[in-house]
DNA sequence: CATGAAATGAGAGTAACTCTCAAAAGATGG
DNA sequence: CCATCTTTTGAGAGTTACTCTCATTTCATG
């Protein structure tokens, strides 16, 4: 089961994204979006474990096979979005020279947003399953790492060092595992605080570290 | 599939432990080294995910229920060891007044030290497998987060915080996201790297950043 | 409309886990 | 040493995520 390749065919689409790709294309994303919303709701009815993949399938009305071609896995049914390859190229976009603390805040502050403007249900959910199915959390961890081979290279960039680095990779996964860490306290906490709060809340700490009985 | 609680009741061994504690735990103990030995041996002839719990089970010359008795799952048979409570126990012995940077230092170098020196082709073929198996660097992460909530309280402790609070939750987990990353890249470079020096390169990295074009 | 390509469905197969229940093996008191 | 109680084990059936293959349908194109 080497599957180090998680990304499906229908993940990568094509830098030039026309507004009528034909229908095929069309059908292609209403199938992803109903497989998407079939799993919502039948998770939020059932729960997560409870929910079975035939289940899924006939709600959204494909066949079982057809899930497993859009989704590699369970867990990626509900983690995976359009967005994130979006936030990505942003990040890439930033000027060179904006600091990188600033760069990240910006685009992670970007991503909550539009996550959460987007749909605040779905959103809530998400994070909900996030913190409390292992299987989910373990696949963003996963998904984390992923993100931080590509973070590792414009982060290189950036410095003017080897992305390979040790260096350069412990940084980055520090500072992944930080953000993370603040989003999972953002869902445990139900959204209650302001997310762009915490984030500054977690940049001090990752840039002076903890000061005792502070607070 | 409600499986928050990773450890199993064999995990748990009560703090007073005897020397000759009975034929009945002696042979518990045989068995679980049984399967681990089997696994490690399989694995290494015809790789992880060739390699089943039958076939496990067989060669251990247990039942296939007994090995999920002993494991909850195929990845904590490899990645589960006798020396993460006393590594914990050692951390929490340490002086209150340590800095925290030595504290971990030192119980991350002890920890690869004694996995090291017990049996280095066991360290070398876990590491790899850390390093190249997804499900099994999956698992890792989450019994990282899994000591993280410990090592929280610890550090709560000593900064005078809340071990709940954002701040002390985002610097456990960077901090462990950190000495993750050194882990692997120490697999990754099959360890020709002292790992002593590979520790204090990453902690000068959490303490003080990334410095441009150094090195 | 015909031909080629891509998406789908049906079905069989694998393997990790779970649960249940009866048999076996160690512990314990007499 | 034996009888009883408890713990551990094995056997087997069941569930479910995921894989692979092949025939059929559906869209694209000239």
């Amino acid at each position: 089961m080497p599957d180090n390749e998680r990304m499906t065919a229908a993940h990568i689409s094509s830098p030039a994204d026309h507004p009528q790709p034909g229908l095929r294309e069309r059908k292609k994303i209403k199938t992803r979006e109903a497989i998407r919303t079939a799993t919502y709701a039948l998770v939020e009815e059932q729960g997560y474990d409870a929910t079975t993949i035939d289940q899924i399938a006939e709600r959204a009305e494909v066949s079982p096979s057809t899930v497993f071609r859009y989704f590699p896995t369970k867990e990626d049914i509900i983690l995976t979005d359009e967005q994130d390859p979006i936030l990505l190229a942003e990040l890439r976009s930033r000027p060179a020279d904006e600091p990188l603390r600033d760069t990240m805040r910006y685009v992670m502050r970007e991503g909550a947003r539009r996550g959460f403007d987007e749909d605040p249900e779905v959103a809530r959910l998400r994070t909900h399953l996030m913190v409390q199915v292992p299987a989910v959390r373990s696949r963003m961890m996963e998904s984390m790492s992923v993100i931080g081979r590509t973070l590792c290279v414009a982060i290189g960039e950036r410095v003017g060092r080897d992305p390979d680095s040790l260096e350069v990779r412990v940084y980055t996964m520090s500072l992944l595992g930080g953000l993370m860490e603040t989003a999972l306290y953002w869902g445990e906490h139900d959204h209650e605080d302001d997310f762009a709060a915490l984030l500054d809340r977690t940049l001090e700490v990752l840039e002076h570290g903890l000061s005792k009985e502070n607070r």
